[in-house]
RNA sequence: UGCCGGAUGGUGUAAUGGUAGCACAGCAGACUCUGGAUCUGCUUGUCUAGGUUCAAAUCCUAGUCCGGCAGCCA
């Protein structure tokens, strides 16, 4: 094992699990858990958590157990818990055996249950809803008490009993913790532990029809797996006195629950309620749509598990909301793409280009190095031939100061192949528009070399027209106009969607391209880093998902000077 | 306005009584057969007011602002 990253100093749960380690709080032991509940799809904010969960227990040599927090049947689909599992082995991480899920704790919760009932610490309670909710209070008022608070040991067992039975209607009975309505805390005022749930559960069936609560269910699920340290998120802070109460009442083991922020992205969404709303409103394609910040679409936009990891890494662990910028996540796979992927040429807006004094019938072979970055990479050979593609950007009838592409009388440089002057522009006559560019080639230039030691400032791709390849070419961008879209003005997060947030061209592609396999990705020289399409490139027939642009100094430059 | 938590450049974070640092973004320059990458430099910050101290982002007091909590969701 190489030693771990120079760790980005050790933020505050880090320096806990050090302390609890030096004073031996824990038996040396370090278990970690990432508690999903299986009702949306896993996403980069997941993401935050697997990393620092994981990541915490490989680092002080623990384990972390996967745990499905499976309590609440109506909400619940296994649909998820296969997600989950793939993604955060995609991820690159590892439970071994430890895969848990709470319902497999039913049971033993059931007698815990039963326990606390005999040690007096919870009653049956007949409220319906709209009187618990008054019995409540609010927090600047005390709640008042049920009446089920009183009734006798046995006869909470009875009926406690007679629910799991199946005996009452949903709603009929709860279980509550017996604690203390005048808490400032609601969620110490009788926390309902057990509710009845006449649902099937994807795990267990139609074995039950009352189900935990999640204060009851998390922390016993935690101390039953000897959990060391419990993570969670900042909404949570607020429980942590009824998970200490649960275990303290019960007297088992107690584990440590520890709160930090979660992880909020600019430009785009991470509720599970909005991203539901944007798939089943057909905003999207589905929960792997390329825009969307799920896993699923992350992977299939071409984003790699270690720049994801990266990404996790470099945003730290805090206590404080905060909106992490989303260029931090496309830098972080730039500059994996930078160093691993294969340099290729590819024209998405095609302006034809007819090099006049290049023989007709000639064609011929230039050598292209794969990545510069990495020369172990090699080459390859591009063919060349009288009509080319460039990209329409890099020519301007009337260049502004400084563009150094290509323009009536100027000379530009065609990546890996010669030096190309345009002597002629060919308009339709109608609308105006440059259909065609003439253009003349200095033959001693091949391969690119300067010749004569003189400089040409601008280097632009090409395909050849004869040889080129077709391919879809889907280019994403940010799916929301607004920065926290979430936060926005109205409520409404709709109103804030980018409206050209794909879309979708036909590139001429260097030949080479049409090997490519599903999941490969590759730099379009200039113009950005590529994924082929998982699912819908087929052999020869490639589909690319732009993951994310090049840096684009020209673009700046021109947006400053014409502002 | 009850309880809990929080506040460091544009953004994300580090510094736990001793030179406010790093990354991203931005700007400027160098280099370049990608206006990419790389390299160099720069701008910008401790919520406010008091206090303790030789010394405060850090400790104390008061205030301001922000987030969370009133599901039989997690």
């Amino acid at each position: 094992m190489n030693t771990p990253e120079p760790a980005s100093t050790g933020h505050f749960i880090r320096r806990i699990i050090e302390d609890d380690l030096k004073t031996g709080k824990t038996g040396g032991r370090v278990v970690t858990r990432f508690p999903p509940e299986p009702n949306g799809p896993p996403h980069i904010g997941h993401a935050k958590s697997i990393g620092m969960n994981f990541g915490l227990a490989a680092e002080f040599g623990g384990v972390c157990h996967l745990r499905f927090d499976d309590t609440n049947p109506s909400t619940e689909d296994v649909e998820y818990v296969d997600a989950f599992q793939r993604d955060i082995r995609w991820l690159g991480f590892d439970w071994g055996q430890n895969l848990f899920y709470a319902s497999d704790y039913y049971e033993r919760l059931y007698t815990y249950a039963v326990e606390l009932i005999k040690k007096g610490k919870a009653y049956v309670c007949e409220l319906n809803t709209g009187e618990f909710k008054e019995y409540r209070g609010v927090p600047t008022r005390p709640g008042k008490e049920s009446p089920g608070r009183t009734r006798l040991v046995e006869e909470n067992l009875d009926i406690f009993a007679r629910m799991r039975a199946g005996e009452f209607d949903e709603g009929r009975y709860v279980l509550r913790a017996r604690i203390d309505m005048a808490s400032p805390n609601l969620h110490l005022r009788d926390p309902v532990i057990y509710r009845i749930k006449k649902e099937v559960h994807h795990r267990t069936g139609a074995v039950w029809c009352i189900y935990p609560m999640y204060d009851f269910a998390h922390c016993l699920s935690d101390s039953i797996e000897k959990i060391t340290h419990s993570i969670c998120t900042l909404e949570f802070e607020v429980h942590r006195p009824l998970y200490d109460w649960i275990l303290d009442a019960l007297e088992v083991y107690h584990p440590r629950q520890i709160e930090f922020a979660r992880l909020n992205l600019s430009y785009t969404i991470m509720s599970k309620r909005k991203l539901q709303q944007l798939v089943e409103g057909k905003q999207v394609a589905g929960w792997d749509d390329p825009r969307l910040p799920t896993l699923a679409g992350l992977r299939r936009r071409g984003y790699t598990p270690a720049a994801i990891r990266d990404f996790c890494e470099r945003i730290g662990i805090t206590k404080f909301n905060s909106l992490t910028d989303v260029a931090l996540l496309e830098h972080c796979i730039r500059d994996e793409l930078n160093k691993t992927a294969s340099r290729v040429m590819a024209v998405l807006n095609p302006l034809r280009v007819v090099i006049d004094n290049y023989p007709e019938d000639q064609e011929e072979f230039f050598d292209a190095v794969n990545n510069p970055e990495d020369p172990t990479m090699g080459s390859r050979k591009v063919p060349f031939s009288r009509v080319i593609y460039i990209e329409r950007d890099d020519f301007r009838e009337q260049p502004p100061k400084k563009f150094f592409r290509l323009a009536p009388g100027q000379e530009v440089r065609l990546r890996y192949a010669c030096y190309i002057t345009c002597t002629s522009v060919v308009k339709d006559d109608k609308t105006g528009e440059i259909v065609e560019l003439h253009c003349t080639y200095d033959p001693a230039s091949r391969g690119g070399a300067s010749p004569d030691g003189r400089k040409v400032r601008g280097t632009i791709h090409w395909v050849s027209a004869r040889h080129a390849v077709q391919a879809e070419v889907r280019l994403y961008d940010r799916l929301f106009l607004h920065e926290n879209p979430a936060e926005a003005e109205g409520n409404d997060f709709l109103r804030h969607l980018n409206p050209n947030s794909l879309q979708v061209v036909t590139g001429f592609l260097e030949p080479g391209l049409v090997s490519v396999n599903p999941w490969d990705r590759v730099q379009f020289e200039r113009l950005g880093y590529f994924c082929a399409d998982g699912v819908d490139s087929k052999p020869g027939q490639p589909v690319f998902n732009r993951i994310v642009t090049l840096k684009d100094s020209w673009g700046k430059i021109e947006k400053g000077s014409a502002g």
